[in-house]
DNA sequence: ATGCCTTTGTGAACGCGTGCACAAAGACGG
DNA sequence: CCGTCTTTGTGCACGCGTTCACAAAGGCAT
Protein backbone atom coordinates (compact mmCIF):
# COMPACT_ATOMS: atom_id res chain seq x y z
CA UNK A 1 0.00 0.00 0.00
CA UNK A 2 1.25 3.06 -1.26
CA UNK A 3 -0.64 5.73 1.53
CA UNK A 4 -1.72 3.74 4.27
CA UNK A 5 -3.13 6.47 6.36
CA UNK A 6 -6.48 4.26 6.93
CA UNK A 7 -6.01 1.57 8.81
CA UNK A 8 -8.81 -1.04 7.52
CA UNK A 9 -9.01 -4.34 8.54
CA UNK A 10 -7.35 -5.18 5.13
CA UNK A 11 -4.79 -6.77 6.37
CA UNK A 12 -6.80 -9.56 7.85
CA UNK A 13 -9.88 -10.29 5.06
CA UNK A 14 -12.51 -12.70 6.30
CA UNK A 15 -10.74 -13.93 9.30
CA UNK A 16 -8.18 -15.95 7.27
CA UNK A 17 -4.52 -13.95 7.83
CA UNK A 18 -2.53 -12.40 5.09
CA UNK A 19 0.29 -14.90 5.84
CA UNK A 20 -2.12 -18.02 5.37
CA UNK A 21 -3.68 -17.13 1.80
CA UNK A 22 -0.22 -16.39 0.60
CA UNK A 23 0.52 -20.03 1.43
CA UNK A 24 -2.49 -21.61 -0.26
CA UNK A 25 -1.36 -21.49 -3.11
CA UNK A 26 1.23 -23.36 -2.10
CA UNK A 27 -0.79 -25.87 -0.44
CA UNK A 28 -2.85 -26.46 -3.57
CA UNK A 29 0.12 -26.75 -5.69
CA UNK A 30 1.22 -29.71 -3.79
CA UNK A 31 -2.50 -30.87 -3.49
CA UNK A 32 -2.58 -30.78 -7.39
CA UNK A 33 0.47 -33.22 -7.69
CA UNK A 34 -1.27 -35.09 -5.38
CA UNK A 35 -4.07 -35.49 -7.08
CA UNK A 36 -2.49 -36.24 -10.31
CA UNK A 37 -1.17 -39.42 -8.87
CA UNK A 38 -4.54 -40.73 -7.80
CA UNK A 39 -3.60 -40.52 -4.19
CA UNK A 40 -6.78 -40.01 -2.04
CA UNK A 41 -5.91 -38.87 1.33
CA UNK A 42 -2.71 -36.88 2.96
CA UNK A 43 -1.53 -35.99 6.52
CA UNK A 44 -0.86 -33.00 7.56
CA UNK A 45 2.57 -34.22 8.04
CA UNK A 46 3.16 -34.96 4.17
CA UNK A 47 1.59 -32.54 2.89
CA UNK A 48 3.43 -29.85 4.92
CA UNK A 49 6.65 -31.63 3.74
CA UNK A 50 5.31 -31.40 0.43
CA UNK A 51 4.65 -27.87 0.79
CA UNK A 52 7.71 -27.24 2.93
CA UNK A 53 6.33 -25.54 5.83
CA UNK A 54 5.82 -26.89 9.16
CA UNK A 55 2.94 -29.36 9.94
CA UNK A 56 1.22 -27.06 12.88
CA UNK A 57 1.34 -24.30 10.51
CA UNK A 58 -0.32 -26.34 7.80
CA UNK A 59 -3.02 -27.57 10.60
CA UNK A 60 -3.61 -23.90 11.50
CA UNK A 61 -3.86 -22.19 8.03
CA UNK A 62 -6.50 -25.11 7.15
CA UNK A 63 -8.20 -24.68 10.74
CA UNK A 64 -8.92 -20.60 9.41
CA UNK A 65 -10.75 -22.63 6.29
CA UNK A 66 -12.58 -24.77 8.63
CA UNK A 67 -12.63 -28.27 9.93
CA UNK A 68 -11.46 -30.07 6.53
CA UNK A 69 -10.11 -33.25 7.81
CA UNK A 70 -10.29 -36.47 9.83
CA UNK A 71 -8.44 -37.65 12.65
CA UNK A 72 -6.48 -40.35 12.94
CA UNK A 73 -6.94 -40.23 9.05
CA UNK A 74 -6.01 -37.06 7.12
CA UNK A 75 -7.19 -34.69 4.15
CA UNK A 76 -8.92 -36.04 0.98
CA UNK A 77 -7.34 -34.47 -1.57
CA UNK A 78 -10.25 -33.70 -3.93
CA UNK A 79 -12.22 -32.10 -1.45
CA UNK A 80 -8.96 -29.92 -0.18
CA UNK A 81 -8.29 -29.10 -3.75
CA UNK A 82 -11.88 -27.80 -4.63
CA UNK A 83 -12.39 -26.09 -1.05
CA UNK A 84 -9.03 -24.53 -1.70
CA UNK A 85 -9.62 -23.31 -4.85
CA UNK A 86 -12.86 -21.97 -3.98
CA UNK A 87 -11.30 -19.95 -1.27
CA UNK A 88 -8.46 -18.27 -3.53
CA UNK A 89 -11.37 -17.38 -6.17
CA UNK A 90 -10.34 -20.05 -8.54
CA UNK A 91 -13.45 -21.62 -9.42
CA UNK A 92 -14.05 -18.27 -11.98
CA UNK A 93 -12.41 -16.95 -14.77
CA UNK A 94 -9.90 -14.22 -14.37
CA UNK A 95 -9.06 -12.31 -17.63
CA UNK A 96 -5.69 -10.54 -17.44
CA UNK A 97 -3.69 -7.67 -19.46
CA UNK A 98 -0.12 -7.42 -19.41
CA UNK A 99 0.51 -3.92 -20.12
CA UNK A 100 4.29 -3.54 -21.62
CA UNK A 101 5.35 -6.50 -24.29
CA UNK A 102 8.79 -5.74 -24.39
CA UNK A 103 11.26 -9.06 -23.17
CA UNK A 104 9.83 -9.98 -20.09
CA UNK A 105 5.86 -8.82 -21.07
CA UNK A 106 6.57 -11.45 -24.12
CA UNK A 107 7.71 -14.09 -21.66
CA UNK A 108 4.80 -13.78 -19.34
CA UNK A 109 2.33 -14.04 -22.26
CA UNK A 110 4.09 -17.28 -23.76
CA UNK A 111 3.70 -18.54 -20.31
CA UNK A 112 1.74 -21.48 -20.25
CA UNK A 113 1.04 -21.20 -16.49
CA UNK A 114 -1.66 -19.21 -16.60
CA UNK A 115 -4.12 -20.47 -17.90
CA UNK A 116 -3.45 -23.51 -15.44
CA UNK A 117 -5.30 -21.87 -12.97
CA UNK A 118 -8.51 -19.87 -13.67
CA UNK A 119 -6.03 -16.92 -15.26
CA UNK A 120 -6.93 -15.88 -18.71
CA UNK A 121 -4.55 -13.54 -20.73
CA UNK A 122 -7.11 -11.36 -22.25
CA UNK A 123 -4.81 -8.92 -23.85
CA UNK A 124 -2.02 -6.94 -24.52
CA UNK A 125 -0.74 -3.94 -24.49
CA UNK A 126 1.87 -1.31 -25.43
CA UNK A 127 2.23 2.17 -26.63
CA UNK A 128 4.67 1.03 -29.26
CA UNK A 129 2.89 1.67 -32.31
CA UNK A 130 5.77 -0.59 -34.07
CA UNK A 131 4.11 -3.18 -32.43
CA UNK A 132 0.72 -2.80 -32.66
CA UNK A 133 -1.12 -5.61 -34.34
CA UNK A 134 1.82 -7.80 -34.19
CA UNK A 135 1.02 -11.17 -32.45
CA UNK A 136 2.80 -12.45 -29.69
CA UNK A 137 1.82 -15.67 -28.03
CA UNK A 138 -1.19 -15.85 -30.49
CA UNK A 139 -2.99 -12.60 -29.09
CA UNK A 140 -2.42 -9.40 -30.83
CA UNK A 141 -0.66 -6.88 -29.22
CA UNK A 142 -3.31 -3.71 -28.33
CA UNK A 143 -2.18 -0.22 -28.47
CA UNK A 144 -2.34 1.98 -24.87
CA UNK A 145 -4.74 4.40 -26.35
CA UNK A 146 -7.29 1.79 -26.51
CA UNK A 147 -6.66 0.72 -22.80
CA UNK A 148 -9.74 1.83 -21.21
CA UNK A 149 -12.26 0.11 -23.58
CA UNK A 150 -10.42 -2.80 -23.62
CA UNK A 151 -10.33 -3.51 -19.92
CA UNK A 152 -14.19 -2.62 -19.76
CA UNK A 153 -15.21 -5.08 -22.65
CA UNK A 154 -13.23 -7.90 -21.10
CA UNK A 155 -14.43 -7.03 -17.89
CA UNK A 156 -10.67 -7.14 -16.53
CA UNK A 157 -10.21 -6.90 -12.98
CA UNK A 158 -6.50 -7.66 -12.59
CA UNK A 159 -3.46 -6.32 -13.94
CA UNK A 160 0.31 -7.13 -14.88
CA UNK A 161 2.45 -4.31 -15.31
CA UNK A 162 5.56 -4.85 -17.96
CA UNK A 163 6.42 -1.61 -19.12
CA UNK A 164 9.85 0.61 -17.94
CA UNK A 165 9.94 1.72 -14.29
CA UNK A 166 9.45 5.60 -15.71
CA UNK A 167 6.32 4.26 -17.72
CA UNK A 168 4.75 2.32 -14.20
CA UNK A 169 3.00 5.02 -12.40
CA UNK A 170 1.12 6.67 -15.18
CA UNK A 171 0.40 3.09 -16.93
CA UNK A 172 -1.25 2.32 -12.90
CA UNK A 173 -3.26 5.17 -12.67
CA UNK A 174 -4.93 4.68 -16.14
CA UNK A 175 -5.21 0.64 -15.45
CA UNK A 176 -6.79 2.13 -11.94
CA UNK A 177 -8.89 4.74 -13.52
CA UNK A 178 -10.21 2.57 -16.04
CA UNK A 179 -11.52 0.06 -12.88
CA UNK A 180 -8.81 -2.37 -12.39
CA UNK A 181 -8.56 -3.58 -8.53
CA UNK A 182 -5.79 -5.77 -8.29
CA UNK A 183 -2.22 -5.11 -9.72
CA UNK A 184 0.86 -6.92 -10.61
CA UNK A 185 3.67 -4.65 -10.79
CA UNK A 186 7.58 -6.18 -12.36
CA UNK A 187 8.53 -2.15 -12.84
CA UNK A 188 11.46 -1.26 -10.29
CA UNK A 189 8.51 1.39 -8.81
CA UNK A 190 6.50 2.39 -5.93
CA UNK A 191 3.41 2.82 -7.02
CA UNK A 192 0.44 4.81 -5.49
CA UNK A 193 -2.78 3.68 -5.78
CA UNK A 194 -5.85 4.73 -4.25
CA UNK A 195 -7.12 2.48 -0.88
CA UNK A 196 -9.64 -0.35 -2.33
CA UNK A 197 -6.83 -1.21 -5.06
CA UNK A 198 -4.46 -4.40 -4.65
CA UNK A 199 -0.67 -4.17 -5.75
CA UNK A 200 1.46 -6.85 -5.56
CA UNK A 201 5.28 -6.29 -6.71
CA UNK A 202 7.70 -9.01 -8.05
CA UNK A 203 11.04 -6.96 -8.05
CA UNK A 204 14.35 -9.43 -9.12
CA UNK A 205 16.63 -6.42 -8.22
CA UNK A 206 15.69 -6.12 -4.48
CA UNK A 207 15.23 -10.58 -4.73
CA UNK A 208 19.43 -10.56 -5.67
CA UNK A 209 20.72 -8.17 -3.36
CA UNK A 210 19.00 -9.73 -0.27
CA UNK A 211 20.75 -12.92 -1.22
CA UNK A 212 23.90 -10.55 -1.90
CA UNK A 213 23.64 -9.65 1.84
CA UNK A 214 23.02 -12.90 2.85
CA UNK A 215 25.80 -14.09 0.62
CA UNK A 216 28.17 -11.14 2.17
CA UNK A 217 27.48 -12.57 5.74
CA UNK A 218 28.10 -15.97 4.85
CA UNK A 219 31.71 -15.06 3.74
CA UNK A 220 32.60 -12.57 6.40
CA UNK A 221 31.08 -15.49 9.07
CA UNK A 222 33.68 -17.49 7.67
CA UNK A 223 36.33 -15.40 7.75
CA UNK A 224 35.62 -14.40 11.20
CA UNK A 225 36.11 -18.23 11.74
CA UNK A 226 39.26 -18.60 9.73
CA UNK A 227 41.35 -15.39 10.44
CA UNK A 228 40.98 -15.88 14.63
CA UNK A 229 37.98 -15.60 16.77
CA UNK A 230 39.89 -13.02 18.96
CA UNK A 231 39.29 -10.01 18.50
CA UNK A 232 41.39 -8.54 20.88
CA UNK A 233 43.39 -6.72 19.08
CA UNK A 234 40.40 -3.95 19.44
CA UNK A 235 40.23 -2.35 15.60
CA UNK A 236 40.85 1.24 15.63
CA UNK A 237 37.31 2.09 14.32
CA UNK A 238 35.30 3.89 16.83
CA UNK A 239 32.78 5.95 13.77
CA UNK A 240 34.82 6.26 11.21
CA UNK A 241 33.38 8.15 8.54
CA UNK A 242 33.90 6.30 5.37
CA UNK A 243 35.70 2.97 4.72
CA UNK A 244 34.92 1.43 7.54
CA UNK A 245 34.04 -2.23 8.28
CA UNK A 246 30.77 -2.42 9.73
CA UNK A 247 30.72 -3.08 13.83
CA UNK A 248 32.03 -6.53 15.09
CA UNK A 249 29.67 -8.86 16.60
CA UNK A 250 29.66 -10.23 19.51
CA UNK A 251 31.19 -13.85 20.02
CA UNK B 1 21.82 -12.83 26.85
CA UNK B 2 21.12 -16.17 25.80
CA UNK B 3 18.72 -16.93 23.27
CA UNK B 4 16.84 -19.47 25.05
CA UNK B 5 17.35 -21.54 22.93
CA UNK B 6 20.26 -22.51 20.32
CA UNK B 7 18.02 -22.05 17.14
CA UNK B 8 19.71 -21.26 13.78
CA UNK B 9 20.24 -18.03 13.79
CA UNK B 10 19.95 -17.74 10.19
CA UNK B 11 16.04 -15.38 10.36
CA UNK B 12 18.43 -12.75 12.14
CA UNK B 13 21.50 -12.43 10.35
CA UNK B 14 24.02 -10.03 12.64
CA UNK B 15 21.63 -8.32 14.24
CA UNK B 16 19.37 -6.86 11.26
CA UNK B 17 15.99 -8.01 11.31
CA UNK B 18 15.25 -9.52 7.78
CA UNK B 19 12.59 -7.76 7.85
CA UNK B 20 14.85 -5.13 7.72
CA UNK B 21 17.40 -6.32 5.22
CA UNK B 22 14.19 -7.08 2.75
CA UNK B 23 13.64 -2.78 2.82
CA UNK B 24 17.33 -1.45 2.16
CA UNK B 25 16.92 -2.44 -1.64
CA UNK B 26 13.50 0.04 -1.33
CA UNK B 27 15.80 2.45 0.46
CA UNK B 28 18.88 2.43 -1.80
CA UNK B 29 16.57 2.77 -4.66
CA UNK B 30 14.72 5.84 -3.71
CA UNK B 31 18.04 7.18 -2.41
CA UNK B 32 19.89 6.24 -5.83
CA UNK B 33 17.22 8.55 -7.63
CA UNK B 34 17.70 11.14 -4.78
CA UNK B 35 21.11 11.31 -5.60
CA UNK B 36 20.92 11.54 -9.57
CA UNK B 37 18.71 14.75 -9.20
CA UNK B 38 21.50 16.16 -6.99
CA UNK B 39 19.90 16.17 -3.62
CA UNK B 40 22.16 16.10 -0.82
CA UNK B 41 20.12 15.13 1.97
CA UNK B 42 16.69 13.50 2.72
CA UNK B 43 14.48 13.13 5.94
CA UNK B 44 13.07 10.47 7.40
CA UNK B 45 9.93 11.57 6.19
CA UNK B 46 10.54 12.16 2.77
CA UNK B 47 12.71 8.92 1.98
CA UNK B 48 10.12 7.01 3.53
CA UNK B 49 7.30 8.29 1.31
CA UNK B 50 9.42 7.53 -1.68
CA UNK B 51 9.66 4.39 -0.46
CA UNK B 52 6.67 3.65 0.22
CA UNK B 53 7.06 3.09 3.72
CA UNK B 54 6.02 4.68 7.49
CA UNK B 55 8.91 6.83 8.37
CA UNK B 56 8.85 5.32 11.89
CA UNK B 57 10.07 2.08 10.47
CA UNK B 58 12.63 3.74 8.48
CA UNK B 59 14.58 5.09 10.97
CA UNK B 60 14.16 1.80 13.17
CA UNK B 61 15.52 0.01 9.84
CA UNK B 62 18.36 2.58 10.16
CA UNK B 63 19.18 2.55 13.72
CA UNK B 64 19.86 -1.34 12.94
CA UNK B 65 22.88 0.08 11.05
CA UNK B 66 24.27 3.19 12.94
CA UNK B 67 23.63 6.42 13.51
CA UNK B 68 23.79 7.95 10.10
CA UNK B 69 21.31 10.85 10.55
CA UNK B 70 21.57 14.26 11.33
CA UNK B 71 19.11 15.40 14.15
CA UNK B 72 17.03 18.77 12.84
CA UNK B 73 18.59 17.58 9.17
CA UNK B 74 18.27 14.43 7.99
CA UNK B 75 20.31 12.05 6.00
CA UNK B 76 23.27 12.60 3.91
CA UNK B 77 22.29 10.97 0.80
CA UNK B 78 25.47 10.01 -0.57
CA UNK B 79 26.78 8.83 2.14
CA UNK B 80 23.71 6.62 2.87
CA UNK B 81 23.84 5.15 -0.43
CA UNK B 82 27.20 4.19 0.56
CA UNK B 83 26.69 2.89 3.81
CA UNK B 84 23.51 0.63 2.42
CA UNK B 85 25.53 -0.87 -0.61
CA UNK B 86 28.23 -2.12 1.69
CA UNK B 87 25.65 -3.51 3.76
CA UNK B 88 24.30 -5.29 0.97
CA UNK B 89 27.24 -6.74 -0.13
CA UNK B 90 26.63 -4.21 -3.31
CA UNK B 91 30.54 -2.69 -3.22
CA UNK B 92 31.47 -5.92 -4.61
CA UNK B 93 30.86 -7.84 -7.73
CA UNK B 94 28.37 -10.98 -7.92
CA UNK B 95 28.92 -12.77 -10.85
CA UNK B 96 25.55 -15.05 -11.74
CA UNK B 97 24.71 -17.66 -13.74
CA UNK B 98 20.79 -18.41 -15.17
CA UNK B 99 19.87 -21.77 -15.62
CA UNK B 100 17.30 -22.34 -18.29
CA UNK B 101 17.16 -20.13 -21.24
CA UNK B 102 14.07 -20.15 -22.81
CA UNK B 103 11.38 -18.06 -22.29
CA UNK B 104 11.68 -16.61 -19.07
CA UNK B 105 15.39 -17.14 -19.03
CA UNK B 106 16.13 -15.01 -21.80
CA UNK B 107 13.91 -12.13 -20.91
CA UNK B 108 16.29 -11.97 -17.55
CA UNK B 109 19.89 -12.42 -19.44
CA UNK B 110 18.29 -9.51 -22.14
CA UNK B 111 17.81 -7.53 -19.06
CA UNK B 112 19.55 -4.30 -18.25
CA UNK B 113 18.60 -4.10 -14.41
CA UNK B 114 21.35 -6.58 -13.54
CA UNK B 115 24.07 -4.99 -14.02
CA UNK B 116 22.88 -1.45 -12.73
CA UNK B 117 23.81 -2.93 -9.47
CA UNK B 118 26.82 -5.15 -8.94
CA UNK B 119 25.13 -8.05 -10.42
CA UNK B 120 26.66 -9.28 -13.61
CA UNK B 121 25.59 -12.48 -15.80
CA UNK B 122 28.51 -14.53 -16.15
CA UNK B 123 27.09 -17.31 -17.70
CA UNK B 124 24.17 -18.58 -19.33
CA UNK B 125 23.17 -22.18 -18.99
CA UNK B 126 20.88 -24.78 -21.14
CA UNK B 127 20.38 -28.87 -21.22
CA UNK B 128 19.22 -27.95 -25.15
CA UNK B 129 21.73 -28.97 -27.52
CA UNK B 130 20.20 -27.22 -29.74
CA UNK B 131 20.93 -23.75 -28.05
CA UNK B 132 24.20 -24.27 -27.10
CA UNK B 133 26.50 -21.78 -28.34
CA UNK B 134 23.97 -19.37 -29.71
CA UNK B 135 24.62 -16.22 -28.39
CA UNK B 136 22.02 -14.68 -26.38
CA UNK B 137 22.24 -10.95 -25.03
CA UNK B 138 25.74 -11.17 -26.04
CA UNK B 139 26.39 -14.26 -24.38
CA UNK B 140 26.99 -17.77 -25.27
CA UNK B 141 25.01 -20.77 -24.32
CA UNK B 142 27.26 -23.46 -22.64
CA UNK B 143 26.00 -26.39 -22.18
CA UNK B 144 24.26 -28.24 -18.91
CA UNK B 145 27.31 -30.31 -18.98
CA UNK B 146 29.61 -28.18 -18.05
CA UNK B 147 27.98 -26.55 -15.37
CA UNK B 148 30.24 -27.31 -12.34
CA UNK B 149 33.19 -26.06 -14.23
CA UNK B 150 31.79 -22.63 -15.25
CA UNK B 151 30.80 -22.37 -12.35
CA UNK B 152 33.42 -22.97 -10.36
CA UNK B 153 35.71 -20.88 -13.49
CA UNK B 154 34.13 -17.80 -12.46
CA UNK B 155 33.79 -17.99 -8.70
CA UNK B 156 29.76 -17.70 -9.02
CA UNK B 157 27.61 -17.85 -6.09
CA UNK B 158 24.45 -17.17 -7.26
CA UNK B 159 22.49 -19.12 -9.26
CA UNK B 160 19.13 -18.14 -11.50
CA UNK B 161 17.03 -20.73 -12.09
CA UNK B 162 14.34 -20.35 -14.72
CA UNK B 163 14.02 -24.44 -16.13
CA UNK B 164 11.04 -25.93 -16.09
CA UNK B 165 9.95 -27.21 -12.71
CA UNK B 166 10.27 -30.55 -13.53
CA UNK B 167 14.13 -30.04 -13.77
CA UNK B 168 14.47 -27.39 -10.94
CA UNK B 169 15.43 -29.75 -8.06
CA UNK B 170 18.21 -31.48 -10.47
CA UNK B 171 19.42 -28.32 -11.35
CA UNK B 172 19.61 -26.99 -7.82
CA UNK B 173 21.38 -29.84 -6.32
CA UNK B 174 23.65 -29.64 -8.50
CA UNK B 175 24.27 -26.03 -8.95
CA UNK B 176 24.60 -26.80 -4.51
CA UNK B 177 26.93 -29.40 -5.45
CA UNK B 178 29.19 -27.29 -7.63
CA UNK B 179 29.23 -24.67 -4.85
CA UNK B 180 26.29 -22.32 -5.27
CA UNK B 181 25.26 -20.74 -1.77
CA UNK B 182 22.52 -18.56 -2.98
CA UNK B 183 19.81 -19.41 -5.73
CA UNK B 184 16.69 -17.26 -7.09
CA UNK B 185 14.55 -20.11 -8.35
CA UNK B 186 11.53 -19.22 -11.11
CA UNK B 187 10.33 -22.79 -11.12
CA UNK B 188 7.29 -23.43 -9.67
CA UNK B 189 8.58 -25.96 -7.64
CA UNK B 190 9.72 -26.39 -3.58
CA UNK B 191 13.30 -26.56 -3.70
CA UNK B 192 15.29 -28.61 -0.89
CA UNK B 193 18.56 -27.57 -0.40
CA UNK B 194 20.98 -28.40 2.51
CA UNK B 195 21.78 -25.67 5.66
CA UNK B 196 23.87 -22.76 4.59
CA UNK B 197 22.04 -22.50 0.93
CA UNK B 198 19.59 -19.68 0.63
CA UNK B 199 16.57 -19.87 -1.51
CA UNK B 200 14.19 -17.03 -2.55
CA UNK B 201 11.76 -17.43 -4.69
CA UNK B 202 9.61 -15.76 -7.51
CA UNK B 203 6.20 -16.73 -8.07
CA UNK B 204 4.26 -15.71 -10.47
CA UNK B 205 0.88 -18.04 -10.04
CA UNK B 206 1.24 -17.52 -6.64
CA UNK B 207 1.37 -14.12 -6.80
CA UNK B 208 -1.58 -14.01 -9.16
CA UNK B 209 -3.76 -16.48 -6.83
CA UNK B 210 -3.36 -13.70 -3.75
CA UNK B 211 -4.40 -11.20 -5.78
CA UNK B 212 -7.57 -12.92 -7.24
CA UNK B 213 -8.44 -13.73 -3.30
CA UNK B 214 -8.52 -10.33 -2.17
CA UNK B 215 -10.96 -9.78 -5.42
CA UNK B 216 -13.31 -12.26 -5.37
CA UNK B 217 -13.28 -11.14 -1.13
CA UNK B 218 -13.82 -7.51 -2.30
CA UNK B 219 -16.44 -8.78 -5.14
CA UNK B 220 -18.49 -10.51 -2.21
CA UNK B 221 -17.93 -7.47 0.45
CA UNK B 222 -19.41 -5.44 -2.14
CA UNK B 223 -22.43 -7.82 -2.75
CA UNK B 224 -23.09 -8.03 0.85
CA UNK B 225 -23.08 -4.52 0.88
CA UNK B 226 -25.99 -4.07 -2.30
CA UNK B 227 -27.72 -7.60 -0.07
CA UNK B 228 -28.44 -6.41 3.46
CA UNK B 229 -25.94 -5.25 6.24
CA UNK B 230 -26.26 -7.87 8.82
CA UNK B 231 -25.72 -5.67 12.09
CA UNK B 232 -23.48 -8.23 13.99
CA UNK B 233 -24.07 -11.30 12.23
CA UNK B 234 -22.19 -10.58 9.16
CA UNK B 235 -21.63 -13.90 7.61
CA UNK B 236 -25.26 -15.51 6.34
CA UNK B 237 -23.23 -18.82 6.81
CA UNK B 238 -19.82 -20.31 6.73
CA UNK B 239 -20.61 -22.08 3.33
CA UNK B 240 -20.24 -20.27 -0.38
CA UNK B 241 -23.28 -18.56 -0.91
CA UNK B 242 -24.47 -20.18 -4.35
CA UNK B 243 -22.09 -22.55 -5.53
CA UNK B 244 -22.70 -23.86 -2.34
CA UNK B 245 -20.92 -27.42 -2.48
CA UNK B 246 -22.33 -30.59 -0.66
CA UNK B 247 -20.51 -30.91 2.19
CA UNK B 248 -19.84 -34.81 1.98
CA UNK B 249 -16.17 -35.81 2.43
CA UNK B 250 -16.10 -38.59 -0.44
CA UNK B 251 -15.64 -41.80 1.41
C1' DA C 1 -18.81 -52.58 21.77
C1' DT C 2 -14.43 -51.57 23.39
C1' DG C 3 -9.88 -50.23 23.43
C1' DC C 4 -5.92 -48.79 20.84
C1' DC C 5 -3.61 -45.96 17.78
C1' DT C 6 -3.17 -42.24 14.60
C1' DT C 7 -3.89 -37.57 13.42
C1' DT C 8 -6.49 -33.45 13.68
C1' DG C 9 -7.75 -28.98 15.67
C1' DT C 10 -6.56 -25.50 18.87
C1' DG C 11 -5.36 -23.12 23.40
C1' DA C 12 -1.46 -20.90 25.01
C1' DA C 13 3.15 -19.06 25.04
C1' DC C 14 6.51 -16.68 22.69
C1' DG C 15 9.06 -13.83 19.49
C1' DC C 16 9.16 -10.63 15.78
C1' DG C 17 7.68 -6.58 13.48
C1' DT C 18 5.19 -2.28 13.59
C1' DG C 19 3.85 2.17 15.00
C1' DC C 20 3.39 5.68 18.63
C1' DA C 21 5.17 9.19 21.09
C1' DC C 22 8.77 11.73 22.99
C1' DA C 23 13.25 13.04 24.84
C1' DA C 24 17.75 14.03 23.14
C1' DA C 25 20.58 16.05 19.69
C1' DG C 26 22.07 19.29 16.87
C1' DA C 27 21.58 23.09 13.31
C1' DC C 28 20.68 27.81 12.93
C1' DG C 29 19.38 32.55 13.72
C1' DG C 30 19.89 36.30 16.60
C1' DC D 1 26.39 32.07 23.56
C1' DC D 2 21.64 31.01 23.98
C1' DG D 3 17.03 29.94 22.60
C1' DT D 4 14.25 27.84 19.26
C1' DC D 5 12.96 24.65 16.05
C1' DT D 6 13.46 20.59 13.37
C1' DT D 7 14.33 15.81 13.04
C1' DT D 8 16.50 11.77 14.67
C1' DG D 9 16.83 7.63 17.54
C1' DT D 10 14.41 4.59 20.53
C1' DG D 11 11.67 2.81 24.65
C1' DC D 12 7.38 0.81 24.84
C1' DA D 13 3.11 -1.37 23.86
C1' DC D 14 0.47 -4.01 20.82
C1' DG D 15 -0.90 -7.30 17.39
C1' DC D 16 0.26 -10.84 14.17
C1' DG D 17 2.39 -15.10 13.13
C1' DT D 18 4.72 -19.27 14.60
C1' DT D 19 5.37 -23.17 17.32
C1' DC D 20 4.51 -26.32 21.01
C1' DA D 21 1.91 -29.61 23.15
C1' DC D 22 -2.12 -32.08 24.04
C1' DA D 23 -6.98 -33.30 24.48
C1' DA D 24 -10.56 -34.67 21.42
C1' DA D 25 -11.97 -37.27 17.52
C1' DG D 26 -12.44 -40.91 14.79
C1' DG D 27 -10.90 -45.16 12.23
C1' DC D 28 -9.94 -49.93 12.82
C1' DA D 29 -9.03 -54.37 14.71
C1' DT D 30 -10.54 -57.54 17.83
N1 LIG E 1 13.32 -8.37 -18.42
C1 LIG E 1 13.49 -8.81 -17.20
O1 LIG E 1 13.98 -9.88 -16.96
C2 LIG E 1 13.07 -7.99 -16.06
C3 LIG E 1 13.36 -8.44 -14.81
C4 LIG E 1 12.97 -7.71 -13.74
C5 LIG E 1 12.30 -6.55 -13.93
N2 LIG E 1 12.03 -6.11 -15.14
C6 LIG E 1 11.29 -4.89 -15.33
O2 LIG E 1 10.19 -5.17 -16.16
C7 LIG E 1 9.96 -4.09 -17.01
C8 LIG E 1 10.02 -4.53 -18.44
O3 LIG E 1 11.27 -5.08 -18.72
P1 LIG E 1 11.63 -5.49 -20.19
O4 LIG E 1 12.98 -6.07 -20.15
O5 LIG E 1 10.55 -6.31 -20.75
O6 LIG E 1 11.69 -4.06 -20.92
P2 LIG E 1 11.43 -3.78 -22.48
O7 LIG E 1 12.00 -2.45 -22.76
O8 LIG E 1 11.87 -4.93 -23.27
O9 LIG E 1 9.86 -3.70 -22.61
C9 LIG E 1 9.11 -2.61 -22.16
C10 LIG E 1 7.89 -2.49 -23.07
O10 LIG E 1 7.00 -1.54 -22.52
C11 LIG E 1 6.48 -0.74 -23.58
N3 LIG E 1 6.06 0.54 -23.03
C12 LIG E 1 6.82 1.60 -22.70
N4 LIG E 1 6.05 2.59 -22.22
C13 LIG E 1 4.79 2.16 -22.25
C14 LIG E 1 3.55 2.74 -21.88
N5 LIG E 1 3.47 3.94 -21.36
N6 LIG E 1 2.44 2.00 -22.04
C15 LIG E 1 2.51 0.77 -22.55
N7 LIG E 1 3.66 0.16 -22.90
C16 LIG E 1 4.78 0.86 -22.75
C17 LIG E 1 7.61 -0.62 -24.54
O11 LIG E 1 7.11 -0.34 -25.84
C18 LIG E 1 8.24 -2.01 -24.47
O12 LIG E 1 7.66 -2.87 -25.40
C19 LIG E 1 11.00 -3.05 -16.65
O13 LIG E 1 10.45 -2.14 -15.73
C20 LIG E 1 12.07 -3.83 -15.99
O14 LIG E 1 12.77 -3.07 -15.05
C21 LIG E 1 12.39 -6.83 -16.23
N1 LIG F 1 7.79 -17.46 -18.79
C1 LIG F 1 7.23 -16.89 -17.74
O1 LIG F 1 6.71 -15.79 -17.82
C2 LIG F 1 7.24 -17.55 -16.46
C3 LIG F 1 6.57 -16.94 -15.43
C4 LIG F 1 6.58 -17.54 -14.21
C5 LIG F 1 7.26 -18.69 -14.03
N2 LIG F 1 7.89 -19.27 -15.03
C6 LIG F 1 8.62 -20.49 -14.82
O2 LIG F 1 9.94 -20.30 -15.26
C7 LIG F 1 10.39 -21.47 -15.85
C8 LIG F 1 10.81 -21.20 -17.25
O3 LIG F 1 9.74 -20.71 -18.00
P1 LIG F 1 9.89 -20.50 -19.56
O4 LIG F 1 8.61 -19.94 -20.03
O5 LIG F 1 11.12 -19.73 -19.83
O6 LIG F 1 10.07 -22.00 -20.09
P2 LIG F 1 10.81 -22.48 -21.42
O7 LIG F 1 10.34 -23.84 -21.71
O8 LIG F 1 10.67 -21.43 -22.46
O9 LIG F 1 12.34 -22.54 -21.01
C9 LIG F 1 12.88 -23.55 -20.23
C10 LIG F 1 14.33 -23.75 -20.65
O10 LIG F 1 14.98 -24.61 -19.71
C11 LIG F 1 15.77 -25.51 -20.43
N3 LIG F 1 15.98 -26.71 -19.63
C12 LIG F 1 15.13 -27.75 -19.44
N4 LIG F 1 15.67 -28.66 -18.62
C13 LIG F 1 16.88 -28.20 -18.27
C14 LIG F 1 17.91 -28.70 -17.45
N5 LIG F 1 17.79 -29.84 -16.80
N6 LIG F 1 19.03 -27.97 -17.34
C15 LIG F 1 19.16 -26.81 -17.97
N7 LIG F 1 18.21 -26.28 -18.76
C16 LIG F 1 17.08 -26.97 -18.90
C17 LIG F 1 15.04 -25.79 -21.72
O11 LIG F 1 15.93 -26.22 -22.71
C18 LIG F 1 14.45 -24.41 -22.01
O12 LIG F 1 15.33 -23.65 -22.79
C19 LIG F 1 9.28 -22.48 -15.74
O13 LIG F 1 9.48 -23.25 -14.57
C20 LIG F 1 8.07 -21.64 -15.57
O14 LIG F 1 7.08 -22.29 -14.82
C21 LIG F 1 7.90 -18.71 -16.26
Amino acid sequence: MATGRNHRPATRSRGIPEATVARLPLYLRALTALSERSVPTVSSEELASAAGVNSAKLRKDFSYLGSYGTRGVGYDVEYLVYQISRELGLTQDWPVVIVGIGNLGAALANYGGFASRGFRVAALIDADHAMTGAQVAGLPVQHVDDLETIIRTNGVSIGVITTPGSAAQQVCDRLVGAGITSILNFAPTVLSVPDGVDVRKVDLSIELQILAFHEQRKATDELARNGGPGPSGAPPDDQGPEGDIPAVMPA
